[in-house]
DNA sequence: CCCGAAAACCGACAAAAGTCGAAGACTCCC
DNA sequence: GGGAGTCTTCGACTTTTGTCGGTTTTCGGG
């Protein structure tokens, strides 16, 4: 490992935070400082970033690479709260408030995370207070998720979630699978166990509404898919 | 209605509100600015406050009374995101995102609140940017209340959820029963229906673990309905 | 190209949650 | 104080979800 980050490699880090809404109000100079400030961390698949409860982590940018942040119960199942893939920003919190992270936070595939510490980002937020109203923002976004999630579980079915998250996720019809996108992990991401959501797959199928390889899953019959993720009664 | 709200009123509010969290740091005339700005609003049990999708309103402070937060299923489900009752705040990102709120807003009994309008709060959060800390430490805290919703409908069965909630909401071993709070109300909260809370609650009382009116629930042994709160296996 | 581990699949079963109709108790309003 | 309406309770039932054991398939690494 090498001491100092390449200029050439801060420039793009740069460049892509400018881009995130979060930073958009703010001057290039202070985005460029942050950038600078900015540690490159590798994380083979499965690694953990950090765990719930550990002192929380600045502002994490995800340079390459999927993370998925969970809730895990005593007896071992676990429920995904976000997913975050290249370009995307997660936590925050940590660099603002004391507070022991409310979960835990695992790279699903070999990952490159840039940490923005606690100290920088502080900085940057006295010298520049606009910057306020993008974290508000940002952190209002992750509220609506979380509600959304929330009402999905108490309130719909697993074949109705697993229809939603279909059509949400469908470009063109079709939701290209990551390699880690097994079963497990999907089943994880609408809060059941690998056998019901298997179940769900396969009674779609059964339906023709939808065919699904290890690939990909390709959606046939899309109104019909909506129909199931509303249910009628 | 008269034109206008008593003096005296509005220096309690702005007592009230100096000593809440989020507004600890800011100064107290601005506070007092703030109260000045604030509308009264009353509202008899069962009325909307807001509605999900609607434009979202600036904070709200619950002078008295209680109101719940809700998303509703399409087959009349309710699931209670949060309860609010007399002294605290509630609300606040529609003051600084233009966003629909993500839920609604029911008075759970006749309810006074203080409506907080948005261009007043833009105003002192512009003359006093530390404001943004307090915004930030308190949608932190929402975040961290929906992440431990999500884990507990995913990963937790009634019945554990059920014991959780009396353990943290008993004083001196009893929760007292509002009159609103009705099993129908203690099931939305737990994203349940009444009749399954029923069978939970008779089947601690069954074990000797509570016993329950309809003014309170007491807590017979607290170990033993913790036990049932952290699933064995 | 083969091997071992992980993932997917299957059927039967168990348990939890939700539904329904109806009866009894309680409250609050008139 | 009566009476309407809500809340609670009950039993039986259906559906959904979760569990278990084992087999087959797939995939990546050697």
């Amino acid at each position: 490992m090498q001491v100092g980050t390449q200029p050439a490699k801060l420039e793009v880090l740069a460049a892509q935070l400018q881009t995130l809404p979060i930073f958009r109000n703010l001057d290039p100079p202070r985005v460029a400082q942050l950038a600078r400030s900015a540690v490159r961390r590798t994380y083979p698949a499965g690694g953990v970033i950090f765990l719930e409860g550990e002192s929380a982590p600045a502002f994490c940018y995800v340079a390459t690479g999927w993370v998925k942040i969970v809730k895990m119960s005593p007896a071992g199942r676990e429920q995904i709260l976000y997913l975050w893939g290249p370009g995307e920003l997660f936590g925050g919190v940590g660099a603002f408030v004391e507070r022991p992270a409310p979960a835990t936070a695992i790279a699903l595939e070999a990952a490159e995370l840039w940490i923005l510490p606690r100290t920088a980002v502080r900085q940057v937020f006295a010298a520049d207070p606009a910057l306020a109203l993008g974290v508000i923002e940002f952190m209002a976004g992750r509220i609506d998720e979380l509600v959304q999630l929330v009402a999905d579980l108490s309130l719909h079915s697993v074949t109705e979630r697993l229809a939603r998250m279909l059509l949400e996720q469908a470009e063109d019809d079709v939701v290209q699978r990551r390699l880690w996108a097994t079963q497990s992990e999907m089943a994880a991401r609408l809060g059941t166990v690998p056998d019901v959501l298997n179940r769900a797959l396969r009674g779609l199928v059964e339906e023709e509404l939808i065919e699904f390889s290890r690939q990909q899953i390709r959606i046939l019959d899309r109104a019909g898919l909506a129909a199931k993720a509303i249910p009628a009664r």
